[in-house]
DNA sequence: TAATATTCTTAGAACGAGTCTAAAACACCC
DNA sequence: GGGTGTTTTAGACTCGTTCTAAGAATATTA
């Protein structure tokens, strides 16, 4: 376990957002100033690899970090634009009656608007 | 509907492959050797716009075309690498239950093995 | 501790998908 | 046919990401 290594684990594990690979760079660089963006891309490779971490699809097509592997639903709400977690119950049993495969994984986004956005706009 | 716009249909609806924007700017030369990928990428930008085509992220979280705007999940077998198309009664409802939010579209993409290419593996 | 091998990091070049630009081609109306 | 809009074109450009080659850190053996 590089500084480097340790930096960037902790700047996707000190919230509940999810970073873009930029976004990390820059927090790590607070952190390590000498950090260089190949090191912060390489090692979110690598902890992808090793199912500590998810990239998951942003909303624009770039890469988001999730700092759990395992997969969840997303709902990006297109108002407040935060990204939160959500689990369906039984779900990966739903995945493989519906689409008739053995399922590893998934990705799931949803667009939509937050219980907190929408009382507000009432 | 100029004559390049009903081409980048043409092939969008010529299969049921999920076609990236290079793809299709291929296929699209083939039958109108003048097109440009400016062309391409104007149109498909367009034809999601006017909700005709609906945008999706690929596996490696490049950009695919559907021809179809209404949601539905996609199964990406590892094996085969093909993409296919399954639906989920209820879906929306499910989501708003366990997202707490109002839902506007979904974007799945399952990761698995599809029946095909698990009877073959026997 | 020195010599060596291995792994990781660094800065910047390179890549590829997608966007922008300015000019030419086209389509529509008077 | 002439004026005005819109669309297309080729190529330059941007931006996220990967690659590269050299150097630093770390581990390994003697």
């Amino acid at each position: 376990m590089t500084r480097q290594r340790a930096v960037i684990l902790e700047v996707i594990r000190s919230d509940m957002c999810h970073h873009t690979a930029e976004e990390i760079f820059a927090l790590a660089k607070e952190k390590l100033p000498t950090i260089s963006r190949a090191t912060v891309y390489n090692n979110l490779k690598a902890l992808e690899e090793e199912q500590i971490i998810r990239r998951i699809n942003g909303e624009d097509g770039s890469a988001r970090y999730d700092n759990s592997y395992i997969p969840h639903g997303h709902l990006f709400c297109t108002s407040c634009r935060r990204i939160y977690d959500f689990d369906i119950p039984d779900f990966n049993l739903t995945l493989s009656r519906c689409s008739d495969a053995v399922i590893d994984s998934y990705e799931l986004v949803v667009k939509g608007v937050c219980r907190s956005c929408n009382s507000k706009s009432l």
